[in-house]
RNA sequence: GCCCUCGUGGUGAAAUUGGUAGACACAAAGGACUUAAAAUCCUUGCCCUUUUGGGAGUGCCAGUUCGAGUCUGGCCGAGGGCACCA
């Protein structure tokens, strides 16, 4: 018998979708749409494993979804700004637009080698005119409607590169290309507003069902929501200064006061800024390196003023006021109230010197003389040694008492504070989308009008220069607006921005004249189901979420503003690592192993190699398996197959050569299997098809169940079960009355996994492969039943019983078969517990 | 430090949501076919027993229940997120 060719075959199926726009959509009011997107990738040279899960997952969902009779929407495309192109142009002298472009067609072309079910029709890329000219008209309408605006903000400095770092690229406190120590700088930046949105953007989490609660929690710790009061304490010692307000959750507390806190950066600052110690103290501080947990477990260390706070409670006690390192500008008014005895930062800061630390909240078991020694406490419990707040139960009614006391005192009020802080859009950067923005001499900022869009990016330029390259193109930075001459804005914007809002441009991804048909976007959106990795968890989405709202602020015509009903975050495709004498890396083809224990170089077999954990694939530990070499050996199907079989798509998958052959097989055998039911199917004798109608609706039943929970692991399972059962057939030659019939619908339900195959085989049986099989549920339904029988909670057996069985006649059938005989003979049957047609347990 | 998730054979994992633990696969051992190998197929899978059987068993310790991988409390371990957020 011939072999399954998966070469020619999937050519040819690739060939036929393609000539024939199988996945070409258009809306269509009539049919139930279903909008099924993963997330899209950065051209960076050659697809990876991970895009290869990625994309399976969402290319079974979109074939299931289709088969299911839905108008599917399954659109690709390439988030296409970014750093990589650049570093890549200046090592290799290149453009960045030729880098990039050369390495779409590439993964364009494997990506349409693994037979995904995408409209290439809809095809986008961020970094052509045509994506950004929009997304400049989006900022422009931002910056109309206030949304965006223009401050100095502390940035991470590469002094030698020249250039602003974001977080992720800071190692250690040193930036991650250069290696020098990163200074903290000031610059203006460009902000979106999205704090102005931070209390919808976490109470519209809730009606998230379809996100994984693993991502609401992370993105409600971002927001940070936390309630409080603001307290204005008065202020004496310096006549410019009578009053300093902060933020606290615990003005419960107050009566434990013993000092206030600042930031180096808080106004008061300037009464200092000529003294010699307070700039050695700001130099100190500084000092204590960039990362967060260097910051987090910094001691504390303070700067002593020479003014005094006032207890708003206690008009005769005053305390000192300090500048401290702990103390945080962009939060709340970057000034503390400190209650030593309950919060352990301002225990630490009183303890290192020498402040006063005064109890005001006993735990509920504790007497009222209980007394914070060790450690500040900050749990539950009643208030002691308060005056008019002794007694009441915190945090809960003493916060809410206390802010009623302030609010009618007027030295404070309920103030609702975030964490989350406007978003910096502005990169220092050539290779991302120019921000619209001129400038005059005077160096006061205006919008580019509309006429003048978009603003294009040079071509040409070069890269090898320090600082921010397109301000080194003087042509281009000129502009002249209605007869004036203007500068224009040199940053472009991060590119965050530019996948804040492509799920809309598929919509209407030619669309010249907007960024979207609303029409489109109405019938279209939201994203039924988004498909991506759990690191874009927080930005990414939190950002889309954002942008959502701020297209709809102040307009009428737009009102979406949850992007994304579903969500799954799928896991990592993992490898083992391999590290060579030297302790270089090495790659999984250059080493080779006899016994699956001892490994060793290919090249060299005498070098040991020492076989590390399974990590997830990266360039940088050399664990990577090359998805196109794996399609050319094994197929796209089998490929497929591989990658959902062995673990739920929602956890890590380990890369392993032995599943990947094994899937190899199960293709092939899947082949043979069809050739031998052709053969089956012709044969004259034919059997009543009970049997076969039983079990294929069970089947149906359950993958369709698998299916729609995204169990694809046990999908693959419960194919190979489908497989031994029609194998046993096709051996045995048993040919049933409705052979073809039901045999083709097992191979419909392939098609998601193993597309190009299933086509094949259903050709073969010249079957129609459009529509999923529907379900007869009337097979599913067992006339008769196995019982497990327990006594005493012991499995002892089981029992045949016809469905539905009366207790009694179950019992009796029990009482009268032999196996149970032991347990019964001595033993009178005290109780029983029945679990309808499923198991009994007997006590005796 | 705070928050979240997860602990099931040699391995990846299933388990109708409180009801037969280990489906399906990988690896291993044994067998069949073969001159042989590859491929393919079958069997086994922890402990006691030759078998029939029986026992233990889902990280550990308790609890609820006729019955717990599943529920509750405590502990141990792994992974992830946030991190001086007042």
């Amino acid at each position: 018998m011939e072999r399954y060719n998966f070469k020619t075959i999937e050519e040819k199926w690739q060939k036929f979708w393609d000539l024939n726009k199988t996945f070409k959509t258009q809306r269509n009011i009539n049919k139930k749409k279903f909008y099924c997107l993963e997330m899209f990738p950065y051209p960076s040279g050659k697809i990876h494993m991970g895009h290869v899960r990625n994309y399976t997952i969402g290319d079974v969902l979109s074939r299931f979804k289709t088969l299911k009779g839905f108008n599917v929407l399954h659109p690709m495309g390439w988030d296409s700004f970014g750093m990589p192109a650049e570093n890549a142009a200046k090592q290799n002298n290149q453009d960045p637009r030729t880098w990039t472009e050369n390495n779409i067609k590439t993964m364009k072309n494997q990506l349409k080698q693994l037979g995904l079910s995408i409209d290439w029709d809809r095809e986008i890329s961020t970094c052509s005119e045509d994506y950004y000219k929009h997304q400049q008209k989006f900022f422009i309408e931002m910056f109309n409607k206030g949304l965006v605006y223009k401050k100095e903000n502390y940035v991470n400095w590469d002094p030698v590169d020249e250039t602003v770092l974001a977080n992720e690229q800071v190692i250690d406190g040193k930036g991650w290309r250069s290696g020098a120590v990163v200074e903290r700088k000031k610059l203006s930046q460009w902000f979106f507003n999205i704090s102005k949105f931070a209390d919808e953007l976490q109470n519209e989490l809730d009606n998230l069902d379809g996100w994984p609660n693993k991502v609401k929690t992370m993105q409600q710790n971002w927001i940070g929501k936390s309630f409080g009061c603001e307290i204005e304490f008065e202020v004496i010692g310096d006549s410019k200064i009578d009053k300093i307000k902060c933020f606290t959750t615990r003005p419960d507390t107050l009566f434990g006061f013993s000092f206030l806190a600042l930031s180096i950066d808080h106004p008061v600052s300037k009464l200092y800024e000529n003294d010699q110690n307070f700039l050695e103290f700001k130099e100190k501080c500084s000092k204590t390196g960039t990362t967060e947990e260097s910051i987090a477990n910094a001691e504390k260390i303070g700067f002593k003023t020479k003014l005094k706070a006032k207890n708003p409670f206690d008009e005769k006690q005053t305390v000192p006021v300090y500048f401290a390192n702990f103390v945080l500008m962009d939060y709340g008014f970057g000034a503390v109230f400190g209650c030593p005895a309950h919060d352990q930062r301002d225990f630490d800061f009183a303890k290192k010197y020498n402040l006063n630390i005064k109890t005001v909240v006993k735990p509920i078991n504790e007497k009222d003389s209980f007394k914070v020694t060790d450690e500040a406490y900050s749990g539950q419990g009643t208030i002691i040694n308060s005056k008019f707040l002794s007694g009441l139960k915190a945090p809960g009614e003493s916060v809410i008492e206390t802010i009623k006391i302030l609010e009618e005192k007027k030295i404070g009020r309920k103030k609702i504070n975030f964490r989350l802080k406007d978003w910096g859009v502005s990169r220092q950067r050539y290779w991302g989308c120019p921000i619209p923005i001129v400038y005059d001499e005077k160096g006061s900022y205006k919008a580019i009008p509309e006429k003048y869009l978009p603003v294009k990016l040079p071509e040409n330029i070069n890269l090898n220069i320090k600082g921010n390259p397109l301000s080194s193109v003087d042509k281009w930075c000129k502009i002249e607006i209605d007869g004036k001459s203007y500068f224009k804005e040199t940053d472009t914007l991060d590119t965050f921005v530019d996948s804040s809002w492509y799920f809309l441009r598929f919509c209407s991804p030619k669309n010249e004249i907007e960024p979207f048909n609303l029409d489109d976007v109405k019938y279209w959106m939201p994203v039924d189901q988004y498909i991506g990795g759990v690191e874009h968890a927080i930005l990414h989405l939190l950002y889309s979420r954002f942008f959502m709202r701020a297209i709809g602020y102040q307009n009428d015509n737009f009102n979406l503003k949850e992007p994304f009903k579903g969500l799954f975050t799928q896991g990592m495709v993992c490898h083992e690592t391999y590290k060579d004498k030297d302790n270089k890396w090495r790659n999984p083809d250059e080493v080779e192993t006899a016994d699956g224990k001892n490994y060793f170089l290919k090249s060299d077999d005498s070098h040991k190699i020492l076989v590390g954990p399974s990590e997830s694939m990266s360039k940088s530990k050399k664990n990577t398996i090359d998805p196109e070499k794996m399609i050319n050996h094994y197929g796209a199907d089998s490929v497929r197959l591989f990658i959902l079989s062995d673990s739920p798509p929602e956890k890590d998958v380990q890369w392993s050569d032995q599943g990947m052959l094994a899937s190899y097989k199960f293709v092939q055998k899947l082949y043979l299997l069809n050739e031998k039911m052709l053969k089956l199917i012709e044969k004259e004798k034919k059997e009543d098809s009970l049997k076969l109608s039983k079990f294929i609706n069970q089947y149906l039943n359950k993958i369709e169940k698998n299916l729609a929970n995204f169990n694809y692991n046990v999908i693959i399972a419960n194919i190979h079960e489908a497989y031994s059962f029609f194998y046993k057939l096709s051996n045995d030659e048993i040919n049933f009355t409705n052979l073809k019939n039901d045999y083709s619908k097992f191979l419909i339900t392939i098609m998601p996994v193993m597309p190009h195959l299933a086509s094949e085989c259903l050709e073969r049986l010249n079957m129609d492969s459009k529509s999923w099989p529907n379900l007869n549920k009337k097979y599913l339904i067992e006339e008769n039943v196995t019982i497990v029988v327990q006594f005493n909670g012991k499995k002892r057996g089981t029992i045949e019983a016809i469905k539905n069985v009366s207790e009694q006649n179950l019992i009796k059938d029990i009482q009268n078969s032999k196996l149970f005989d032991k347990f019964l003979k001595e033993n009178k049957i005290k109780k029983y517990f029945y679990v309808k047609d499923r198991l009994i347990n007997i006590l005796i």
